[in-house]
DNA sequence: ATGAAAGCGCTAACAG
DNA sequence: CTGTTAGCGCTTTCAT
């Protein structure tokens, strides 16, 4: 049961093995009915070029990496919630490798242990993934971008993420997001709206303020410091923020939570506290996890393109458009469209 | 920039690069001064083996991939709901590879297709993984049994799947499972409990019945064909199923659906047809799946040790136990323990 | 348009 | 204990 291999095929087709070769990858320079030949013998012979030789030989490795945050993504699987975001990704970007014949890696990265250079140099130097896909918060890690750089590594950064540092990136407006939601809560009628901020790890926490805060200016609400909580995307952080929110003398009248966690943080908060989700206080969370749906009453969230921005990600990795730190120069920056999706726990403010 | 290999880290240590060789395999047969002599070289490089020459050179891929069904998966992804299964196994065999230096691929299967003898057979001679997880209903697959048999590639099926075909096994026990289930319905005192069968094609369908049955059975507690349902695993087909059980003239007081997405479709129905859960009629689901607890009120289900055995099959086909059709003979049957949760869907039948 | 030769970076099978 | 010599299966480069 020896494997079958590229001189196999070329003794079957009477051609050498370099012809078979250019059919293989679909090189020019080969006569139709050659093609043909090749192909034919290929198939003959289930034949299917082997992988590690191809990329220790060529420049191709038919490999694209995944890199996730390792707490998290543990963290995440070990609390069956979401796992969500891992899963959109895997989505968006498993379908196109598939059409292409590309395999997808994910890989864990600890992303701020003293140990990360050597961890991602070596994930480079052993794996030599012909593009590796960024996720928060490591599309923001400077470390792991020069390391890519330096390795001449094609990759892509996924949002949000801080606008500065090198390299593509695929995002979506939270700024703009953020705005949007709160502009819905005040067409709705509400005054005193409430905020519970992020990990401050992640971009997308001070973008998601700055729309909050940029919307309420240009409405001219007021913002009191009391209002703005800080949370850590976590549902008991929302929960806690609540509470302190809920509590106040002259209590807001929605709360909008930077993520759905902590938007159903609020909403366990609000029960316990005999507030009426939206009669007394409305709530909006960001996100749109699974969790949003099968909550009562259901979110009104932001849907992010994740499964998009994946996709996306993975055919300008897989075209070639981006090329290593040979595009340094070359500015792709995709912006994917968010969706406000409006759900039963936003509604009038209560009669005052 | 050229990637720093063997030669170098044999050059800079002043020994052959075999020797190196010999180091970053752990293998016996080297002083340990001179081991160290090598490592600090490596170390000061920052050398990392190249994984393909590896691969390509000797007997190991480093890589184990998970064979899951396509169809299957994507629409989990698609519906953001399910996803949760392939999330356990990715924890239990991303945790263990990454402690033995491996990477996990998850590689989308088209299950029932034509065309998955080729599809398969190219992914083994292109990949070459050190080891396959098969998931169902990809356990159960003669043809990829027979393939991944005749490629001599190491394999787990992962259960529940039918006791027949060839390889080890690391599965639990629908069927005690399925029956302790049923007891704690009678235990509550039950008398009329309602079943809703799985998909066929799962082996865990059949098992999770044959439970049932038994437990019924052994109780001396009457079964009417009209409280057997055939379901899909969908929330449609047990919102359904449930609907025609709720109809009946004596209908059940307990309904035990084979999954969790179904156990929400009868929840789903109690709450149409005006029936109180679990004052009207008891519900049991099984998976422990995330949704479970976020039903109102939360399922009584059964949560199955799914990273567990992942990581236990990884354990296995990395630590060299399995060793591919070498080891037909030889039989591996893990079987892990599942454990009820009882929670607030079940409860006291209503008073006669 | 096709082919021959030379590696890619490593491990295997021997030699010493 | 350590080193030498061949490949692994493919792509590259350079002839033809």
């Amino acid at each position: 049961m020896a494997a079958v291999t590229i001189y196999d095929v070329a003794a079957r087709a009477g051609v050498s093995i370099k012809t078979v070769s250019r059919v293989m990858n679909n090189e020019p320079n080969v006569r139709p009915a050659m093609r043909e030949r090749v192909l034919d013998a290929a198939n003959a012979l289930d034949y299917s070029p082997n992988l590690s030789a191809r990329s220790l030989a060529g420049s191709r490795s038919f490999v694209i990496a995944v890199f996730v945050d390792a707490a998290l993504t543990i963290d995440h699987w070990r609390s069956e919630r979401g796992a969500d975001y891992l899963s959109r990704i895997q989505l968006g970007a498993t379908l196109q490798c598939r059409d292409a014949g590309y395999h997808l890696l994910i890989e864990l990265i600890d992303h701020d242990a003293p140990r990360v250079r050597q961890e991602v140099a070596a994930l480079l130097a052993a794996l030599k993934p012909d593009g590796v896909i960024l996720t928060p918060p490591s599309s923001d890690n400077e470390i792991v971008l020069e390391l890519l750089d330096k390795a001449n590594t094609p990759f892509v950064r996924l949002g949000p993420e801080r606008p500065d540092g090198i390299g593509p990136r695929v995002h979506m407006d939270d700024f703009a997001a953020a705005r949007e939601v709160t502009e819905h809560l005040a067409a709705l009628g509400h005054r005193r709206i409430g905020f519970i901020v992020g990990e401050p790890r992640y971009g997308a926490s001070q973008a998601r303020r700055a729309g909050y805060l940029a919307a309420m200016e240009g409405l001219n609400l007021p913002v009191s410091d009391n209002w703005v909580r800080q949370g850590d995307f976590t549902f008991q952080s929302g929960l806690e923020a609540a509470k302190v929110l809920l509590a106040l003398p002259e209590r807001p009248t929605a709360i909008f939570a930077s993520n759905d966690d902590m938007a159903l943080g609020c909403l366990a908060a609000a029960a316990e506290a005999g507030v009426m989700v939206p009669g007394d206080v409305s709530v909006a969370g960001f996100d749109d996890s699974p969790s949003a749906r099968f909550s009562r009453p259901q979110l009104t969230t932001v849907r992010q393109p994740v499964a998009e921005m994946a996709s996306l990600a993975t055919r300008l990795l897989i075209s070639g458009v981006i090329k290593g730190s040979a595009s340094r120069g070359q500015v792709v920056d995709e912006l994917l469209a968010f969706e406000l999706i409006r759900r039963a726990s936003t509604a009038l403010p209560p009669a005052p």
